[in-house]
DNA sequence: CTCTGTGAACATCTTCACAGCT
DNA sequence: AGCTGTGAAGATGTTCACAGAG
């Protein structure tokens, strides 16, 4: 997770026109200590030269292959409903090599709608477009009823790869990568910290 | 992060009828190993009794009440471009107890629009509203060079919590307590995963 | 016999502090 | 002098394994 916050960063600084940066101004500009960006950063080669930095560019290059940002990724995203439709237009995810393949409901009414350059397809052909564009990553922003049985149907079409948005903890098999994205539990965390902290712990 | 995850699996389960559950049903259920779920409870206190389990209901009002359930939270919402106009509908904020009061945009032109009961009202009335309400919690869905400033004026109007779904990381005051939401970072430790799951880094 | 609660062992993550390069 | 890379120390988080309650 920090190692794309770092990439981030570094991005702004290219467009800024900096050409060097040490772990202190990473660590300022990310909300980390500068010990632990050098770590995270020596633990994938030695990117920097001692008393002087970090080339950004070459940083920033270093970090996009090492967080598989090289390359193009073809994505499907199953559930068009506002939050399927807000994440199929982000323009971040173009930028950051996400290439949204196809956009899928099983409610015929939004089937058929344009999103950006896509249609909304019915979810019949999920499974020849995942194989058509040989795409690993999933987004699921279906309700939680359904999202078992499209996470399924996802791994079955060859995706290896799954970000969950539905407020259900998928049960998929060992291998597939699952990152479970649930605004309600964001909230939660907020209010707990809010009530804890000014009680008896410290900690938070 | 995990209560919140077992509050809302203890909420499945009341609703099925259940009427007690073991520390390896909850992990089943969550995703995590039965000795986690056992230490995390009984970190505030003994909910279980042994040979038995928990009691469903009880456990369930345990959870809400610590993770400051058991209230309301009047919320006000920034930023009512798509992804503001996704999460200010999500039903799933409501029943657990977060009511928007307030869904802002400096662009007029969604100003006026309604959110389901809401109008989007103008950034003027950031702080009115906050006040009236006592708002402590604010979501952030601005475009990132806008973030910081808006993160500013709802810390300086009363907020307490800030959930962020700009790809910005906002410098806030200690005590402020900030979640950063942002979906391409998500992705990015996705690709990370899929290009070493096959190479020499065995560890993740 | 079942299942919780928990100290002790283990593992992982973070920070410190300094050697070594520029 | 300035800054990285890194072993050692420290902190935190997780699992084990078993005592004890029902």
């Amino acid at each position: 997770m920090r190692l794309a916050v770092y990439s981030r960063f570094l991005e702004q600084l290219q467009e800024q026109g900096h050409g060097t940066v040490s772990s202190c101004m990473i660590a300022r500009g990310t909300g980390v200590t500068p010990a632990q960006v050098r770590k995270d950063l020596a633990y994938f080669g030695e990117f920097g030269t001692r008393g002087v930095g970090y080339d950004v560019e070459a940083l920033s290059g270093h970090l996009k292959r090492i967080l598989g940002l090289d390359r193009k990724w073809p994505t499907v995203l199953v559930g068009a409903g506002k939050l399927g439709s807000a994440l199929a237009l982000y323009e971040g995810f173009l930028t950051r090599g996400f290439h949204i393949v196809g956009v899928f409901d099983i409610d015929p009414d939004p089937v058929g709608n344009r999103f950006g350059q896509l249609d909304v397809l019915p979810m019949e052909r999920l499974e020849e477009v995942i194989q058509r564009y040989g795409a690993q990553i999933g987004i699921i922003t279906v309700p939680a009823n359904a999202a078992q049985e499209v996470g399924e149907r996802l791994v079955d079409a060859g995706v290896r790869a799954i970000l969950n948005f539905s407020p259900y903890v998928l049960n998929l098999p060992e291998g597939i990568i699952v990152r479970h994205v649930d605004f309600t539990l964001h909230l939660e965390t907020l209010t707990f910290n809010l009530v804890y902290k000014k009680e008896e712990f410290k900690t938070f």
